[in-house]
DNA sequence: CAGAATGATTGACT
DNA sequence: AGTCAATCATTCTG
C-alpha cells in the first residue's frame, strides 16, 4: 500500500458532515452510488498526493511557490481542511490539553547547583572558585602549592569555557531549530489546522529535547570537575612535606611541651599560622608525632635533645628578659604576673623566678632533685592548672620550664642509654605509654600530684 | 631503587 | 570532638 492510500485509509470511517469517506482509494465503495463520489475522491486523492509530496519538492524546485499556491487554491482544499479540523477535534486535541509543563527535574537542579558551587556556571569568581580555595586549604602550604593551585584554576577555567561554549552552541541550535519548526508549522497551518497552542507545545517539546542534551553536557561537566577535584584535592596523592621551618616550629612546640604535647585549639591555630598550614594539618602532625615518638623514643632522643637545647637557650634569654622586665616594671603589671592560683605557690616576684631558675639548673632546691626533676614540674603544673595570669609571660615560662627541665635531666644523667631506659623519660608518658592516663602513675609522678591533675599545657 | 620518613586517612574508642 | 593506632600513598634519601 502506498503512502497516499495509507492516509486515505486512516481517514476512512470518519464522518464528515453527512459524508462518509471510507476505505480510501484502494477500497471499493460500500454502496453503489459511484457517479458523483468518484469525482470527489479523485479530487481528494489529488490534493492529498500533492500534500504528501510537497515537502520533498519544495526544497529543490523553483516552482514550489506556484505549486503551493495552486494547492491552497484547490477547490477541495476547504473541504479537506474542515475534515482535518474535525479529526483533530475528535482525537489529538483532547489528549494534548492534559499534559502541562512538568516540574523542574531534581537531577537537573542538582547538577545546576553543583556547577554553580564549583564556579563553572554562574558569574565568574575573581579569585577562583570555592573549590580552589578548598584545594589550597586541603593541601596546606600557602606558597608551595601555588603552582598546583593555579594549575587547578587553569583547568577549571578550561572546563568552564568548554561548558559555556557548548551551552551556547546548544542554545543557538535550539533557537534555530525552534524557529525553523515554527516557520514550518506556520506555513503548514495554511493547509492543515495548527493552533498556536500546538506550536507552543511543539516548541516545548523541542526545548525539552534540547534541555536533555544540555543535561548530558552538565553531567559530563560535573564529572570533569569531580575528576579534576579528586586529582588536585586528594592530598594524599599530592602530599608535600612541610617546609623545614614549619617542621622546626612544630618540633619546638612538641619538645617544649613534651609533658603534654596536646596543643589547645588556640595553640594549634597559632602554630598553623606560623607554619602556613591548616589547623587540621597541625592536628595530624601532632597525632603522628605523639604516636611515632611514643613508639620509638630512642630514635627521637637525639632530636629531642637538639630541640630542648635549642629552646633552652631562647628560654633562658626570654626568662632573663622577663625577669628584667618585672624588675623595671611595676609589680602590678599584668604581664609580669607568674601567679599560681594556689596562694602558697605564688611566684610573682623576680626573686621567685630567679630562685626557680637557679634551682632548676643546680638542682639544689629542696623539693627539686634532679633524678626526679619531673616531680616539681608536675607539681607546679598540677597546682597551677590553667590559672596562669598574664598569659604572655606565663605561657612562655611554662614551656620554657618544660624545656629546661629536659635539659636538666639531660645534663644530670642522660647518657647514651637510648631505648627506653633513659634518664630523660617523657614525664607525661605513663606506664602504658599514654600521656593522659594518670591512674597508673609512673616513677616520675610526684607524690604531691593529686588525682585528676591532668597536665594542662593547653592553658597556653 | 629500596627503605625510611612523613603527611593523610580511617575506624575504633572515650 | 579529639585521640590513638594502623595503614596508605607519596616523597625523600642513601
Amino acid at each position: 500500500m502506498d503512502e497516499q492510500a495509507r492516509i486515505m485509509q486512516a481517514l476512512g470511517g470518519v464522518s464528515l458532515a453527512g459524508h462518509s469517506i471510507q476505505g480510501g482509494m484502494a477500497l471499493p465503495p460500500p454502496h453503489g452510488h459511484d457517479g458523483i463520489d468518484d469525482g470527489r475522491k479523485q479530487d481528494i486523492g489529488d490534493i492529498l498526493h500533492q500534500i504528501m509530496t510537497i515537502t520533498d519538492q519544495s526544497l529543490d524546485e523553483a516552482q514550489a511557490k506556484n505549486r503551493k499556491h495552486g494547492l491552497n487554491c484547490h477547490r477541495m482544499k476547504p473541504a479537506l481542511f474542515s475534515v482535518l479540523c474535525e479529526i483533530k477535534e475528535k482525537t489529538g486535541l483532547s489528549i494534548r490539553g492534559a499534559q502541562e509543563e512538568d516540574p523542574p527535574d531534581p537531577q537537573l537542579m542538582r547538577l545546576d547547583n553543583m556547577l554553580l558551587a564549583e564556579g563553572v556556571s554562574g558569574p565568574e569568581k575573581g579569585g577562583g572558585s570555592a573549590a580552589a580555595a578548598a584545594a589550597a586549604a586541603a593541601s596546606g602550604g600557602a606558597s608551595d602549592n601555588s603552582i598546583e593551585h593555579s594549575d587547578y584554576r587553569a583547568k577549571l577555567t578550561q572546563i568552564r569555557q568548554i561548558y559555556h561554549t557548548e551551552l551556547e552552541k546548544y542554545e543557538q541550535a535550539c533557537n534555530e531549530f525552534t524557529t525553523h519548526v515554527m516557520n514550518l508549522l506556520r506555513e503548514q497551518s495554511r493547509t492543515r489546522p495548527i493552533s498556536p497552542k500546538e506550536i507552543e507545545r511543539m516548541v516545548g517539546i523541542i526545548h525539552r529535547k534540547f534541555s536533555s542534551i544540555q543535561m548530558q553536557l552538565k553531567q559530563s561537566t560535573c564529572e570533569a570537575v569531580m575528576i579534576l577535584r579528586s586529582r588536585f584535592l586528594d592530598a594524599r596523592r599530592k602530599r608535600r612535606n612541610f617546609s623545614k621551618q614549619a617542621t622546626e616550629i612544630l618540633n619546638e612546640y612538641f619538645y617544649s611541651h613534651l609533658s603534654n604535647p596536646y596543643p589547645s585549639e588556640e595553640a594549634k591555630e597559632e602554630l598553623a599560622k606560623k607554619c602556613s598550614i591548616t589547623v587540621s594539618q597541625v592536628s595530624n602532625w601532632f597525632g603522628n608525632k605523639r604516636i611515632r615518638y611514643k613508639k620509638n623514643i630512642g630514635k627521637f632522643q637525639e632530636e629531642a635533645n637538639l630541640y630542648a637545647a635549642k629552646t633552652a637557650v631562647t628560654a633562658a634569654h626570654a626568662v632573663a628578659a622577663a625577669v628584667q622586665n618585672s624588675q623595671t616594671n611595676s609589680p602590678t603589671t599584668p604581664n609580669s604576673g607568674f601567679q599560681m592560683k594556689d596562694e602558697e605557690f605564688q611566684l610573682d616576684s623576680a626573686e621567685s623566678k630567679n630562685t626557680l631558675l637557679t634551682n632548676m639548673f643546680t638542682g639544689s632546691s629542696g623539693s627539686f632533685n634532679l633524678p626526679n626533676s619531673g616531680d616539681m614540674f608536675l607539681s607546679m603544673q598540677s597546682l597551677n592548672g590553667d590559672s596562669y595570669q598574664g598569659a604572655q609571660v606565663g605561657a612562655n615560662v611554662q614551656s620554657q620550664v618544660d624545656t629546661l627541665r629536659h635539659v636538666i635531666s639531660q645534663t644530670a644523667g642522660y647518657s647514651e642509654a637510648l631505648g627506653g631506659n633513659t634518664m630523660y623519660s617523657p614525664h607525661g608518658l605513663n606506664a602504658n605509654g599514654g600521656w593522659h592516663d594518670t591512674t597508673t602513675p609512673s616513677a616520675v609522678i610526684s607524690p604531691t600530684e593529686g588525682p585528676g591533675s591532668v597536665h594542662s599545657d593547653t592553658s597556653n
